[in-house]
DNA sequence: ATGCAGGCGCGCA
DNA sequence: TGCGCGCCTGCA
């Protein structure tokens, strides 16, 4: 582990609140500077915006620049794929708008999948605090600025806990599928490595519904956030809320069935209908 | 207090 | 296949 720092320049589709607070992501917390602190992949990074210039400093057994990179998808152009979706209606138009700064990161596939399994029926801060103490209880201490912060346990970490063991940790009712979900890794009854090697969405999605506790949303986050499926489109309340309100205007939005905005975002939001469900999520919980 | 929060799994038609 | 229902827990 050593510690490492980088400055970048970044003129396009780069502000830390837009990327760590538009809902993909769990372990990132601001501080008094307004910079954020996260750990990722088995290391602990700052990230501090000064006009355009990135500042990270961090903690890895990795090349930081590498890391970033990775985790960032700094390689991806979002100016094109920000113009993509403003071309599509005025409604995306506005929410690509408001979220000019969204970035999706490329996180860990078995961290994202626990994750989410976590975020069903459950709210946010109290999703953060479970996954802290998981990681304080299971994952492995890293150093960084003369603070303690814990790595995300790996399936074979995790799988010492018992369901009990979970249970105490907070997750309530998920103790089981966390636990089910992590034997069925360590057993390999589901391979992680090959799910990554899949190519048609369908397929991906399917495989993971296999796992307890991942049903279609979780499954559709899992593809997006993990594995870079930008097609796949997570329905969740607030989805189904901000298009209601924009594209079909039921009296009740209740009425609107999943099949039917799933239907409508393959068909207007086609290969970028995750990227456009993000900016749209976001626009609606932060705006309204 | 009671309801609710970024769903899921189950049982039943 | 498609519904309705209950669910740990913490917080307002």
């Amino acid at each position: 582990m050593k510690e490492q720092l980088i400055k970048i320049n970044i003129d396009n589709s780069f502000e830390l609140k837009d990327i760590f607070e538009c809902g993909q992501c769990f372990r990132w917390d601001i501080e008094e500077d307004k910079s954020y602190t996260g750990v990722f992949n088995n290391s602990v990074v700052n990230v501090k915006k000064d006009g355009k210039t990135v500042t990270f400093k961090g903690v890895s057994d990795r090349d930081l620049k590498e890391l970033i990179e990775d985790y960032f998808d700094l390689k991806t152009d979002y100016k094109k794929i920000k113009n993509e979706l403003s071309k599509i209606d005025s409604n995306l138009a506005n929410a690509v708008e408001f979220g000019d700064g969204i970035r999706i990161l490329n996180q860990d596939l078995w961290e994202t999948i626990i994750s989410f399994i976590i975020s069903a029926n459950n709210n946010i801060p109290r999703i953060k605090k479970i996954i802290n103490t998981l990681s304080k209880q299971y994952g492995k201490e890293i150093i960084f600025n003369n603070k303690k912060y814990y790595s995300f346990p790996t399936p074979k970490e995790l799988g010492k806990a018992s369901v009990e063991d979970l249970r105490k940790t907070g997750l309530g009712f998920r103790d089981i599928r966390i636990f089910n979900t992590t034997k069925m890794i360590n057993d390999g009854v589901f391979n992680l490595e090959k799910l990554k090697t899949l190519n048609d969405t369908k397929e991906i999605e399917n495989t993971l519904l296999k796992l307890d506790g991942v049903g279609p949303k979780v499954a559709n986050c899992i593809m997006l956030f993990a594995l870079k499926r930008y097609d796949s489109f997570p329905i969740d309340v607030w989805v189904r809320r901000v298009m209601n309100d924009l594209y079909f205007k039921y009296d009740d939005e209740e009425k609107l069935s999943k099949k039917e905005i799933e239907k409508f975002a393959k068909e207007n939001f086609k290969d970028k209908a995750g990227l456009a469900q993000q900016y749209l999520f976001y626009w609606r919980r932060e705006e309204k």
